[in-house]
DNA sequence: CCGTGGTCCTGGGAGC
DNA sequence: TGCTCCCAGGACCACG
């Protein structure tokens, strides 16, 4: 089971990709098709060429390069997206070069094309459409028991779907919530409004934790992650519950599948209630 | 406003 | 071996 990337694959990349681009003039931008998900911005090679990168950043499951030319490149690796930081030529599934002054060529590479590559001008988290909503960063200090009380008061969708979606928590996906859920032992099925707040409580800390550990383990194989061969075998087996139908729980009992929303969540319905 | 379900896209695995 | 079928997923949109 390859990993997707949700929020640590994200903030993995950036922090991969930045010494490749911090303080770089970009020399060349090329894209070889017209879009990924949706059409690439018509004038980004002309706003992106001769602009020196003054850093990278990310919200959410988006990775954005800023230029001194206070445009932000924002990128989202879909589900298959990933940089290409080795050159060579692009192959067929690259669909974005950017060249450095210092003669690196990276690649956006991306098959099933269900990223995107967007470009604003000014503060992105004002001006990006699809920050303007987003919830708090799990990681930060404003995620936390209370902001999900607040949040799931008479909300009647289960919590899975409530923490699959970002205007509740920014960057989650359905791999980690399924970890985050299994560790603190609630239900995927509970409706958001009736899990307790003792359940709340250890919930934040368990959505932390999954994600520091993701984010540990993708930075001690930055390299793998970042190259092309990378299949990363990366925490992608450390998996307490994703992708383990019929396996064995910590707590003995055995892993589950169920569809919500179309999409599979895997649970223990032994220790998750 | 809320909740649900369809859509996009293609690689890869299963099954015949 | 080679074909077909179906699943994986985040964001967004349309519906009731």
């Amino acid at each position: 089971m390859r990993d997707m990337p949700e929020l640590p694959e994200v903030e993995t990349t950036v922090r991969g990709l930045a010494p490749f681009l911090e303080g770089q003039r970009l020399t060349a931008v090329t894209t070889f098709r017209p879009d990924l998900r949706r059409p690439f911005p018509v004038d980004l090679a002309q706003r992106l060429t001769g602009a020196t990168v003054t850093g990278l950043s990310r919200r959410a499951k988006y990775g954005i390069v800023s230029t001194d030319r206070d445009d932000h490149m924002i990128f989202h690796l879909g589900m298959s997206g990933r940089w290409r930081t080795e050159g060579g030529e692009a192959g067929k599934h690259d669909h974005l070069l950017l060249e450095t002054g210092a003669g690196h060529r990276l690649f956006l590479h991306d098959p099933r094309r269900f990223g995107s590559v967007d470009l604003v001008a000014g503060d992105p988290l004002a001006s990006f459409a699809a920050f303007v909503t987003l919830g708090p960063e799990p990681l930060s200090d404003d995620f936390n028991a209370a902001h999900l009380a607040r949040t799931f008061a008479a909300r009647r969708a289960p919590i899975k779907a409530m923490l699959l979606d970002q205007t509740v928590v920014a960057g989650l996906g359905n791999i980690y919530v399924c970890e985050a859920l299994n560790m603190a032992r609630i239900s995927p099925l509970t409706a958001a409004a009736d899990v307790p707040k003792a359940k709340l409580k250890a919930l934040v800390p368990a959505i932390k934790t999954v994600l520091a550990a993701a984010i540990a383990a993708g930075g001690s194989t930055l390299r793998d992650f970042l190259s092309p061969e990378g299949d990363l075998g990366y925490f992608a087996k450390d998996w307490r519950v994703y992708g383990r139908e019929g396996e064995r729980c910590e707590c003995g009992g055995t892993v589950a599948r169920v569809v919500q929303g179309g999409r599979s969540t895997f649970h223990c319905p032994e220790c998750q209630r």
